[in-house]
DNA sequence: AAGACGGGGGT
DNA sequence: ACCCCAGTCTT
């Protein structure tokens, strides 16, 4: 339990806990109003609850919303999913990112479909247990799906509650996600915790802004310390980042009879299960030429010729970022003997599209088209 | 405790 | 160009 005499407990030692009442009251009004309507609200249904909280890491209600209705659509109960072949899976999660997601969800899926009869389990233990199943899908889902006391601390509720308890842990730091929980634990309202941990969300989302905040629009704005010390701007602290390095990749399309060479990456890892056109990076002192050459020589043990220059195409990753230039290559000699990719593949163009990709091949993807059909 | 892990949207 | 996002897993 929260310490209220705590100096570095995030504010509440400058109150009572009489203030929680009424702010709790002001929150949830505040939701019940204004909250937008999405797909995922309406529903009961626990594993609808659950493909949606998987979908939000990280990744912001618009870009969602698509994904979910589709995925809810190939996959509509826990069975299908667990039935559906993990390539299905990931074409439908295709451009969203953070393929683990969909990789340990299609496990999860499998484990509940064994051990429950594909029931999504209400009890913490087994549930916090699956993969890709954390702290906060476990708070999520047990809150909103079966109205359990877990409070929920996500990025948006860091920021409320950084701001409203002027908070200085840093919120990208790992030693102090304890503070912002107990803080949320503190502030759950017990009547209808899943109505709640949404309503500070959705807080963060439209009001409490990472940047130019809706202060006046705030619901929760008389309880705010660091609106009262003009301070909303200083909160939360985060500590920051090195710049990323910058790759400068070789990725060659072979053509061979018609037919383009894909292969299939590691099931674990940057973009595991995803299919590509071969590539790597270009060594210091090697032209793009003969990297392309090399690399396509090393990971599928094939000669090539280099009939064109195709593009050159740019890449952020979290932690990386990439240049690669794409060459148009005439198969010469030699067997597929793979070395790095798991599978490999020979397709006709028009049947790409089946296969799950990662964004920066698709950036190439329409001229690649184009250059082939000439 | 720190790093890996995608891609889009906002400023 | 930089920051942020309904985080989790691995080391």
């Amino acid at each position: 339990m929260l310490d209220f005499s705590d100096k570095d407990s995030g504010g509440f030692c400058k109150r009572t806990p009489e203030f929680i009442q009424p702010l709790r009251r002001a929150l949830t009004g505040w939701y019940t109003a204004n909250r937008r309507t999405l797909p995922w609200r309406g529903t009961r249904d626990p594993y609808h609850i659950w493909a949606s909280e998987i979908m939000l890491q990280q990744t912001q209600v618009n870009t969602v919303i698509a994904y979910y209705e589709r995925f809810i659509r190939a996959f509509p109960d826990i069975r299908a999913l667990a039935d559906a072949d993990i390539q299905a899976v990931l074409k439908l999660w295709e451009g969203l990112g953070y393929y683990s997601r969909a990789r340990n969800f299609h496990k999860a899926a499998k484990l509940v479909m064994a051990r429950r009869g594909g029931a999504v389990p209400d009890d913490w233990d087994f549930f916090l247990s699956l993969p890709g199943v954390g702290d906060y899908i476990a708070s999520a889902v047990q809150s909103i799906a079966f109205g359990k006391p877990e409070a929920v601390v996500d990025g948006n509720v860091k920021r409320v509650l950084a701001r409203i308890f002027e908070i200085h842990a840093p919120v990208n730091g790992a030693s102090s996600y304890d503070i912002f929980k107990e803080t949320a634990r503190t502030l759950l309202d017990p009547l209808d915790p899943g109505s709640f941990n949404q309503a500070v969300m959705e807080l963060g989302a439209l009001i409490c802004r990472p940047r130019s905040p809706l202060c006046p629009d705030c619901p929760a704005s008389q309880w705010c310390l660091a609106s009262a010390s003009g301070r909303v701007a200083d909160f939360p602290v985060k500590i920051k980042k090195p710049p990323v390095p910058h790759h400068h990749l070789a990725i060659g399309v072979v053509e061979k009879k018609g037919k383009l060479l894909i292969v299939l990456r590691p099931e674990t890892g940057l973009l595991g299960g995803l299919w590509e056109f071969p590539g790597g990076r270009i060594n210091p002192d090697e032209t793009p030429e003969a990297a392309c050459f090399r690399i396509l020589t090393e990971s599928t043990g094939i000669h090539v010729s280099i009939r064109s220059y195709l593009t050159c195409i740019r890449h952020a990753y979290t932690h990386f970022k990439i240049t690669a230039d794409v060459y148009i290559c005439d198969w010469a000699s030699g067997r597929v003997r793979l070395n790095g990719p798991a599978r490999h593949l020979w397709v006709t163009p028009d049947a790409l599209h089946h296969y799950p990709f990662p964004k920066s091949n698709h950036k190439f993807m329409p001229q690649l088209m184009e250059a082939i059909s000439k």
